[in-house]
DNA sequence: TAAAAGTGGACTAAAATAGTCCTATATTCT
DNA sequence: AGAATATAGGACTATTTTAGTCCACTTTTA
């Protein structure tokens, strides 16, 4: 359920392997060192670049390099910009009434826990995926977690 | 993109009206108070009645009252019944290899995530999304909430 | 001006999701 | 017994979403 799309789950990959780095990349050196099909690569830098996540160059020896802030921008800002939407229900995406809120005995429980959700990967950037060591050291600091019934 | 199924989200407000109820309910009783076409009803009470989450009496006074376990059962257990699969990518659901595994900068950054995404889901039961104080509570308790840039 | 890159977007195929319907079985009441 | 009212199981279809490819065009460099 919780679950993101493929072309977003490689879509961080591509951008892993930017951040790793410094020079322009092109969308073939990418496919060759992600193993992602080509046109898929493509596309998603096409992507990426509208988002502002990634710079560009064309022609002979263009290619893409990580805009300056993307090391640092949150995995919720993130899955925000490739996903579009990162409310848990329809609902919880808006403020203002939906269809059947007058019969509706959840309320804004499911708006409460997006938010939580949403706090969670709010803490954590790009590069904090790529060294997942302070992932870790942040996990254990919460939340105790429940590795039994499941 | 974390967003559950419709499907969900509707099986989650028969759970919360038969909460609501001492007696049993029928599928056209609880069709009628939620605003669910019937059909839709009878489907998803059949499969939360598999699941255990509710108990099913047949034919004429029959109907469906809630298990009583199932008000305090974890909203990350009711959306793992309901929705199947609750990580976050697939390579995060299980711990051997992907197939892209050797190229892969992220690693294990996508399971804990989905650990943390988890803990936050296990700690709340139905009755917690019926009545959400105690959300409101775990809510500041936690993580600050980033309201900006969103 | 040719080659190597990105840009934009159409297009198709595949998969997941939503929703309905039909037949069978169980229970109650008369 | 039998009629009425429920659930049970599951097939089936339609819709929507997602994944993935491809083509015509532009930019840059040598």
């Amino acid at each position: 359920m919780l679950r993101i799309k493929k072309m977003t789950d490689y879509a961080v990959l591509i951008l892993a392997n930017l951040a790793l780095h410094q020079s322009y990349l092109t969308a073939k050196e990418i496919s060759l060192s992600t193993h992602i099909a080509l046109p898929t690569v493509q596309k998603l830098l096409k992507k990426l670049n509208r988002k502002g996540l990634v710079v560009s160059k064309q022609g002979v020896l263009g290619g893409y390099s990580l805009h300056s802030d993307t090391k640092e921008t949150s995995v919720a800002l993130l899955l925000n910009a490739l996903e579009g939407n990162l409310s848990i229900t329809e609902c919880a995406s808006h403020t203002d009434k939906c269809s059947v809120q007058d019969f509706c005995q959840i309320g804004n429980a499911w708006q409460l826990i997006n938010q939580k959700v949403f706090a969670s990967l709010d803490d954590l950037t790009l590069m904090d995926l790529i060294k997942p060591t302070k992932i870790e050291h942040f996990l254990s600091t919460n939340i105790p977690i429940n590795t039994t019934n499941h």
